[in-house]
RNA sequence: GCCCCCGUAGCUCAAUGGACAGAGCAGCAGCCUUCUAAGCUGUUGGUUGUGGGUUCGAAUCCCGCCGGGGGCGCCA
């Protein structure tokens, strides 16, 4: 098979198969069907997986459901389950004796195992892979929309490793949702107003002005000293004098003179947030270009203060909201309103007693742009799990007020993320801060790289060091299954050694390697002629991981889960050293066998760098 | 009191109704004149917090309990 039936697989995967095997999938299963109906066997779901610890290639379906589904019937004639679907996966392989694509089948344990014929099957994939390239496991274009909103931090403050986990995850998954077929609109949402902003800017006005670093991370860490100094002469001390309580009121009293003027929108208040507040996003627009992420849009608080207002007026004339102002605040009786007789989404306020909004008015206004004006069929948030409770009452009060997407709003909650000495906190100065966290995953790398590598080139160490570094902080936030709660330990986050983003990378490297001297010594033209079937068992358990990226992906996008990528990423490149290592490549016993695996490497690579795309990990050159 | 999340090997984590609960780290034993040893191979280590239930089948679903974290009318 060669040019023709390269063209046939690629237009075949890229027309409708998604997820490599639907066509033998879906050819055995017509067969079993009618093997069903033969036999009066009730047509109960298959679900098809790979055979597990084989070593063999295939795939695999079980007949408990049927054999249990005949019992439920009555007709079982007393034999149990696990025998009866023994008996029907023994006569169902009878009947596919002689399928195409298959080598043979075997009926154990309730289990029916199908083994491809490899030599076909192995080129298909191969040929699959290399003629997607960066496009392969790429689904089938979606009709829907999907905003991901996440990088939410707050101005005025410094971008932590929490701030981190967030962005990592939310950028891993915009990345997978669209790679999956749906149209993706990142979404970032600072928080630009409330009173921590103007601690800020009070402290900044009154006691530092014009005294900032001029560099940009410097100057967005020293707003969080400031934040915290702030902080501390606002917060009441035991034992304080009558002097110190009086200065501290006094201090007070400006901080929310200051505020009233920022809510009047003073022009000199207003021209020094406006300042300061771009300081911040100064530094947040370079991290996020370190991290290689880019928003197609950027809200902010501030924008959908006064919309949100309007929102209230208008539940409350629908009569969803109560209004107790001047004695209450807005409320809305979610419980009430939705009949529960136990407390679940409990009372909402919607609007201060004195007017001014809350988190909760502003994301009511922002999910009506986002589906009024950018017309989302999907919205996920990306926030920590603290927030579940203000989520489900968006979610809810959406839902009563109407709006039909209100039911594809996902809050996609993740655990906070302490250190070893405990929560992270600004006003103690315990936080670790993403710049930090960078350069010192840089600086490990160069000496890594010292170590491990001294020929390489004093001007590509740099660029180097930073794929390397910031892939294994990816790698280790994304590992983590995003409910669970992280500890951040430096050492654990910057580890190179085992199942890490450098372990990966370091794939690729190796794959660069032999492929990079097999063109130096003219080896690349060499004429392709197919796979044989005498693969060995490390060449097909390296296919057969590539096979199930496709499958990988989509799952990822439905269930909204990095981790499964980075799960199957580790197997890939895991399947990929073991092969590295078992089998030459260029030291192949002839030239068609080297032709092969240099085929081989050259797929592996791509579904490596693929994989490690969607975890926004890049791969260099060399390491 | 109510709600949400978590509890799996010494440690950090996978496995969300299917076959023998898997990795990494740490420990132990091997493998670099051969495509990058940031690697490979072998090995030690588990009554899945606990008691019931549902099911042919439960770490996974349901109920109770224990332990940890978070949240609950004018913070974000």
């Amino acid at each position: 098979m060669g040019i023709i039936g390269a063209t046939f697989f690629a237009t075949v995967f890229i027309l409708g198969e998604e997820t490599m095997f639907e066509v033998e999938q879906q050819a055995v299963e017509a067969k079993i069907r009618s093997f069903f109906a033969e036999n009066d066997i009730p047509q109960v779901e298959l679900k098809w997986t790979a055979i597990p610890f084989s070593g063999e290639w295939g795939i695999s379906t079980s007949f408990f459901a049927a054999a249990a589904a005949e019992a439920k019937a009555g007709k079982s004639r007393g034999v149990p389950v696990p025998l009866r679907a023994q008996e029907i996966a023994e006569a169902a392989q009878k009947s596919l004796e002689g399928l195409p694509g298959f080598s043979r089948g075997e009926a154990v344990k309730g289990y029916l195992n199908l083994y491809f014929s490899t030599a076909q099957v192995t080129q298909r994939v191969v040929e699959s892979v290399l003629a997607a390239g960066s496009r392969f496991g790429a689904g089938n274009p979606r009709q829907e929309r999907v905003m991901v909103e996440f990088s939410q931090p707050n101005t005025h403050h410094s971008f932590h490793i929490g701030h981190y986990r967030n962005t990592i995850l939310g950028e891993s998954l915009a990345r997978i949702v669209q790679f999956a077929g749906f149209e993706t609109i990142r979404a970032s949402y600072p928080g630009d107003l409330g009173l921590g902003v103007i601690t800020v800017l009070w402290a900044y006005e009154k006691f530092y002005k014009g005294q900032e670093p001029q560099e940009i991370h410097a100057r967005g860490q020293w707003l969080l000293k400031i934040y915290a100094e702030a902080t501390n002469l606002l917060t009441a001390k035991e034992n304080e004098t009558p002097a110190e309580k009086a200065q501290r009121e006094a201090y007070d009293a400006e901080r929310r003179e200051m505020y009233r003027k920022w809510d009047a929108g003073d022009p000199y208040i207003r021209q020094l947030w406006q300042e300061t507040r771009e300081w911040s996003l100064e530094e947040l627009r370079d991290i996020l270009r370190m991290m290689d992420v880019q928003i197609d849009e950027w809200f902010f608080e501030s924008e959908v203060d006064e919309p949100s207002k309007r929102i209230v007026e208008e539940l409350i004339a629908r009569g969803i909201a109560e209004d107790e102002r001047p004695a209450g605040p807005v409320i809305v009786k979610i419980d009430e309103k939705l009949g529960l007789t136990k407390e679940k989404y409990r009372t909402a306020v919607i609007l201060r007693s004195d007017g001014t909004t809350l988190y909760l008015t502003k994301d009511l206004a922002l999910a009506r742009e986002k589906f009024e004006k950018f017309q989302v069929d999907r919205s996920v948030y990306v926030v920590d799990n603290r927030q579940s409770l203000h989520f489900m009452q968006a979610f809810k009060i959406l839902e009563l007020w109407g709006f039909k997407q209100a039911e594809k709003c996902h809050h996609l909650a993740y655990g906070f993320v302490s250190l070893p000495e405990g929560a992270m906190s600004a006003r103690r100065g315990r936080v670790a801060l993403f710049k930090e966290v960078y350069d010192e995953a840089i600086a490990r790398v160069l000496a890594v790289i010292a170590e491990k590598n001294p020929n390489m080139p004093q001007e590509e160490r740099l660029g180097v060091a930073q794929k390397i570094g910031m892939g294994a902080l990816a790698y280790s936030f994304l590992s983590v299954d995003n409910n669970k709660d992280m500890v951040f330990d430096v050492n654990d986050a910057l580890s190179f050694d085992g199942r890490t983003g450098p372990y990966l990378q370091n794939a690729v490297v190796r794959a660069n390697s032999i492929l990079r001297k097999a063109e130096a010594e003219g080896a690349a033209g060499e004429a392709f002629t197919g796979f044989g079937d005498d693969l060995t068992p490390h060449e097909i358990a390296l296919i057969e991981q590539m096979s199930r990226f496709p499958a990988a992906v989509q799952q990822a996008a439905e269930e909204y889960r990095p981790l499964l990528l980075a799960s199957y990423a580790y197997e890939l490149g895991n399947a990929f050293h073991s092969f590295y290592h078992a089998v030459p490549v260029l030291q192949a016993e002839n030239p068609s066998l080297k032709a092969a695996r240099l085929q081989l490497v050259r797929a592996a690579r791509v579904v490596l760098t693929n994989a490690l795309w969607l975890l926004g990990v890049a791969a260099p050159e060399t390491m």
